[in-house]
DNA sequence: GCTATTCTGGAAAACGTATTCCGGTAGTGC
DNA sequence: GCACTACCGGAATACGTTTTCCAGAATAGC
């Protein structure tokens, strides 16, 4: 049964060498002074006779020698890594911004470095302080869960400092704060879908909204009460329903929702696509069909998610090119006024919300 | 209709700076030497008099005052970091084992960087080499293309060169390197995968595999031959298609599958979820329907893609384990003989595998 | 053949930090 | 008052680089 090889291998291995070659090794290997084996190692503006830029290369090869980064950059001074913080790698949302950015950033020839949030505030803040600490050239932050008092108010004084110090921090969202910033739209995005669920001909709405009132998301539901109130219609606190912003939030949300409630509600809204997800597998169990019984859309229409059946409505955003645009604007040169750069989402609309009457 | 302070809005802000300040700034001001101005910030061994502590740590506040991460490590040599190579971020599988490998991290007090590949073996070998020059603690390797030949000795040997300077590299696949790492059970799950189908009563397989036969992907397809052969049966060259590994990747495949062997067939195992699903969208479209004319099944079993409908039937993989293993590896001392863990793959049966008959 | 110029190599300084080593001060025991 | 021992601050050195500065050699120009 068991095949040979397949598993438990265990390999012999050579013992561990003790320290890695520095420059110094291969300047004595090459006989040459550390200064040429500098010079022919990384191809400065001076020159280095031909024979010693081979000899050096070889010895450089034979002793497997790598520059020390750290060394490097204290002595250059140079930035050249750029930060992304993120809330969650596991959410589509932020893996496509992830995507983006990464890929703009190699085109730059720079390299990024992902770190995560978890949503806590005082996370995001050690990360800013890491990044700091490691000079990078941009800070760029995708949802910062941005606390309320206290900590929010040291975020912000740390972000200030960096870009003080020569970095660039790029905030991706409205935050009104003094960073340059992608906006995404989510007011207006989230206004647009409710002016075409209206137009389908729905008139009693809930909202699946985030843990709190604070964060983009928020805007996702001030947007979508302000399409409503163009048709009069009022959202109750009643329907407004707060959870976490992932799959299991939207179904523990559904879940203990209230029976009248459903029963009363033509449409859910929910701020992203976990959510209405999770929520969808929720009602569902409950013996709730969708939409036939209730409707649902979602926001962000990531892509992973389109075939669900039925298949979600949802704002899109291009979330590639958001990542993409956050790198442009962290590697611009600062002005004295913050730059912000925007995003076109459109409404995608879909079985999950078919046209009522 | 344009509601102020939502859109572009841009912000004065201060002047930038010109230089961050150092520790001999922070010593200045606090009227000490340099030198007690390290010990103060960073309590080393020695003690300092308690009134000196508070005036360097006031001047440091004053001055927000960051280390510069590169020259404390050049100075100590310290490994702090762990690496990650993963091949796509948007790719669930990868970022889950990321989140695993992230928490794992974290408890250790250790921070994670996560760069890309795309699949290119040229970009993971610079990775490599980037981290090497980073001096990284751990460079834990998930989905290495490792492509034939040329570059996959390079990149061995530069994982082997990394060892000797003191780094620790970790695979997460069974690749037969002299390495540690993390066995997916990749083998044994399409195995059970492909009896669990013959259990239902399946008969007639197609198989969608990956671009070409390297890799850990590769090795679900010859489990799944395994299973099958347990009950005389060969999957003929014709009935494993290859794409690549994404959803679209999946549709295409889908799209251009022969119509006669779709007719022949009543079981299609894809060898990831997001094929899966894109192969589902694809059938779909051509008026096949799933599971109803043919069954479908996927391997990883990635939440958030678990409420498809039909619900996919899939291989789970602990994905999250699997990243904390590989951290704990990467941490854990080096033996003589490479260290290996294992981790428990089990079986989902879902709607989209109904029994037969 | 002599001077002026261009090359190119090496010694030394610098980057910002941690740490070793030295010396002075204060405290303790007589 | 003296010797001995903590204690703690500062000067100097080290980390592995890049870069400046100097000087010798080679070349060019006459």
């Amino acid at each position: 049964m068991t095949s040979p090889g397949e598993s438990g291998t265990s390999i012999q291995r050579p013992a561990k060498r003790r320290r890695a070659a520095t420059i110094v090794d291969v300047a004595r290997m090459a006989g040459v002074s550390q200064a040429t084996a500098s010079r022919a190692l990384n191809g400065s503006a001076r020159k280095v006779k031909q024979e010693n830029v081979a000899r050096v290369l070889e010895a450089a090869q034979q002793l497997n020698y790598v520059p020390n980064a750290s060394a490097q950059s204290t002595r250059r001074g140079d930035r050249s890594t750029i930060a992304l913080i993120i809330s969650e790698v596991t959410d589509p949302y932020f893996s496509w911004i992830a995507e983006g950015v990464i890929e703009r950033a190699e085109l730059e020839g720079m390299h990024v470095t992902v770190s995560v949030t978890k949503r806590e505030a005082s996370r995001e803040l050690e990360l800013i302080r890491l990044f700091r600490s490691q000079r990078s050239r941009a800070i760029i932050i995708a949802g910062s869960p941005r606390g309320s008092g206290e900590v929010a108010s040291e975020i912000r004084a740390e972000l200030e400092a960096y870009e003080a110090d020569g970095g660039r921090a790029v905030d991706i969202s409205e935050s009104g704060m003094p960073f340059d910033a992608v906006e995404l739209g989510n007011r207006r995005g989230a206004r647009a879908l409710a002016q075409s669920l209206l137009g389908l001909g729905y008139l009693r709405f809930a909202v699946i909204a985030g843990p709190d009132e604070r964060g983009a998301a928020e805007d996702r539901v001030l947007g979508f009460r302000e399409g409503l109130a163009a048709a009069d219609i009022e959202l109750a606190p009643s329907q407004v329903l707060r959870g976490a912003f992932s799959w299991e939030g939207g179904h523990t949300v559904a879940s203990e929702m209230n029976a009248s409630l459903i029963e009363q509600t033509e449409v859910v809204f929910a701020v992203n696509d976990m959510m209405a997800l999770g929520a969808l597998a929720a009602l569902r169990s409950r013996g709730v069909a969708v939409p036939a019984d209730v409707a649902l859309a979602g926001y962000d229409d990531v892509a992973p998610l389109r075939d669900t059946v039925p298949a979600l409505t949802s704002v899109r955003i291009p979330l590639k090119q958001v990542g993409a645009q956050a790198v442009e604007l962290g590697l611009s040169e600062r002005g004295a006024r913050t730059a912000v750069r925007s995003v076109e989402s459109s409404v995608q609309l879909r079985a999950s919300t078919p046209a009522r009457h």
